[in-house]
RNA sequence: GCUCUCGUAGUUAAAUGGAUAUAACAACUCCGUCCUAAGGAGUGGUUGUAGGUUCGAUUCCUGCCGAGAGCACCA
């Protein structure tokens, strides 16, 4: 269902103008109708005397007038239509309007804002997929946030939505995590990675737990150990590789191995991720797909998509879509990246999905273009179904790009607890609740719209003190003017004032005309997958509210309109929600 | 070298090819018994640069400058 009567109201005026044109002689005009940057101009707004003016021969104020004339009581919720500027037509909507908007917005409840448009669509959005050797920094903070985004925006629009994540948990990076354990996690701090004698006395090593540090950061720690072993000395790079072809061959001990250091893996995700209120519907596993890939990889060898190299390796024919052609199997056979991906592209679109989605960072734009177009070349389905989101690089403020050698990492977990401290010191004195359940709210709020409030593709500097700011365009100014409402409503409430929609101003105020604007944007949001159009948005909507609230008294029983603005008020409460 | 992304007030950002390029922060001025002041009202721009397309360009095209990224057996 459409909660909205805006874009039916849009396309009537579209239509109106078009015959309007017709009978001018200039039916063919491409014109557009648009809301005007300032109300004083208007609610929508049209081009089209500009256009046509030119077809016509005639000046765009006389087309103008023309337009003017014919237009005249054409559409029955316009209530004025006036020439301005250079030839522009704009169009002042009738009162009951943006009455009847607000009605239907009460009505719609917490479905404010839906769409059918893309209705009974499946589709796959993954996004997130961390890997389960390192803990997750802010590069993995924007791909969350923008992908769950995304996933809501969609949703709301009507798409059905698979949220995913490929959880890279095989190959030489988890070896080398589990050579750091076994050589560097022993209690008495002995360096002895001998596999059997741990598989009997596992005791002996530390766990999170035990070393009292989260999960997530053992493993980043023992990982960057192994790593720095492997790069040290070519017997334990030989080691760390020989553990990949153990495991590879089902050796029990070293799957038990794998599974431990995992398991410490995913204890840190999840503390994370559920912090941040990610939802995955579906997680795919590298280890159960590899080799399905390998599959698809001799199949199109077959068919002529690839080709075999003098040493065996494989590679791709993409010369006809203009992109640099790319290994898909290495010389001794194993999978690379690209393999598993063809596999599980398969999979996703095995699922009857439509249209499937990436959110990864913009280095992977030429690898993903190359997996798009092997899968159309393989017949696993076309490249306008297939889309990758990328998104700007996030890096510190001050220090360039992220790095974890040089200590130059800022890891989620911290940047939300030095929010929540924050937080806290503002609200020590202030009688709250909950201060904790307060805190962690505000600082999630604070962190995540200092993402979304960037266009996708820009870049951004993280920078905690901006982050974390609790006024102007900001998260929390966001949770006040919601409070605020809610707070508002309740003084109403015990006032005796009732939310009724009879009486009203013979103006509308400027918070009716942005309020019936909030499903468009969600729609234009999810279609260009701009999540922060909701933002820009909410922020107006927001100042626009506080500026009606420091202006008028809403919960005053003496005055007729308070019903009206008490509806208004809730209607505005629950857009913020 | 080739390809992609980005360049807007001092700072951080906004602007489906439209009208006087919006906001926030910082600065300065004002609003305090009044629905939570985490708020409201008010004061400042060569859109990197040079061209082009257009009635109209921050937006589209081309060159240049600057920042970042990618370019086959890493993920």
């Amino acid at each position: 269902m459409v909660f909205s009567y805006a874009r039916a109201m849009q396309a009537q005026i579209r239509q109106a103008i078009s015959q309007a044109l017709v009978s001018l002689g200039a039916g063919e005009a491409d014109f557009s109708v648009e809301h005007p940057a300032d109300t004083s101009r208007g609610d929508y707004a049209t081009n089209a005397a500009l256009v046509a003016a030119k077809l016509l021969g005639k000046s765009p104020r006389e087309v103008a007038e023309q337009l003017v004339a014919a237009l005249r009581n054409t559409v029955s919720s316009v209530a004025q239509v006036e020439i301005a500027g250079p030839g522009f037509v704009n169009f002042y909507l009738a009162r009951e309007f943006f009455v009847q908007e607000i009605e239907r917005a009460r009505e719609a409840g917490p479905l404010w804002g839906t769409h059918d448009h893309f209705k009974h669509q499946p589709w796959i959005i993954e996004h997130t997929s961390p890997n389960p050797n390192k803990a997750m920094h802010i590069g993995h903070l924007r791909n969350n946030i923008t992908g769950m985004a995304l996933v809501r925006l969609s949703e709301a629009c009507g798409a059905e939505v698979v949220s995913e994540a490929i959880d890279n948990d095989r190959g030489i990076a988890i070896a080398k995590l589990m050579w750091g354990y076994l050589k560097f996690a022993r209690k008495d701090g002995s360096e002895d990675p001998n596999i059997a004698y741990w598989h009997e006395h596992k005791d002996e090593w530390h766990t999170p737990e035990t070393k009292d540090v989260r999960p997530d950061r053992f493993v980043d720690e023992l990982y960057v150990k192994g790593n720095a072993d492997g790069d040290a000395s070519p017997e334990c790079d030989q080691a760390i590789r020989a553990l990949v072809i153990s495991w590879e061959a089902h050796d029990e001990m070293v799957w038990d191995l794998w599974r431990t250091v995992l398991g410490f893996s995913y204890q840190g995700q999840a503390q994370t991720l559920t912090r941040l209120h990610n939802r995955w519907d579906r997680v795919w596993h590298e280890h159960e797909h590899y080799e399905a890939g390998k599959r698809y990889v001799a199949e199109g060898l077959e068919k002529g998509v690839f080709k075999k190299l003098e040493d065996g390796a494989i590679l791709t024919n993409l010369e006809s879509y203009g992109l640099s052609d790319t290994i898909v199997q290495k010389s001794d056979g194993t999978a690379l990246y690209i393999t598993q991906d063809i596999a599980l592209t398969k999979l996703k679109k095995d699922t009857g999905a439509q249209r499937l989605m990436w959110v990864i960072g913009p280095d992977q734009s030429l690898a993903m273009k190359q997996l798009f177009a092997v899968c159309e070349q393989l017949g696993i389905g076309r490249r306008d179904e297939f889309e990758h989101i990328a998104y700007g690089y996030m890096s510190v403020k001050g220090q360039g790009k992220m790095s974890s050698r040089l200590g130059t990492v800022l890891y989620i977990d911290d940047v939300l607890d030095m929010t929540k401290e924050k937080v806290s010191e503002l609200i020590r004195e202030r009688a709250i609740g909950d201060k904790d359940l307060v805190a962690e709210q505000v600082a999630l709020a604070a962190v995540k719209f200092s993402i979304l409030k960037s266009g996708r593709m820009r870049d951004i500097a993280f920078d905690i003190d901006e982050a974390t700011r609790l006024d102007g365009d900001s998260g929390p100014y966001l949770q006040y003017t919601h409070t605020r409402a809610v707070s508002v409503l309740k003084k109403a409430q015990e006032a005796g004032v009732v939310a009724d929609t009879a009486k009203q101003p013979t103006e509308p105020y400027e918070l009716e005309k942005k309020v019936y604007q909030f499903p468009e944007i969600v729609l234009r949001a999810a279609v260009e997958r701009e999540p922060h159009y909701v933002s820009t948005y909410l922020l107006e909507l927001a100042a626009l509210f506080n500026a009606f609230y420091a202006h008028e008294r809403i919960a005053d029983t003496s005055d007729a309109y308070a019903p009206y603005k008490v509806a208004l008020t809730d209607t505005v409460r629950q857009t913020l929600k």
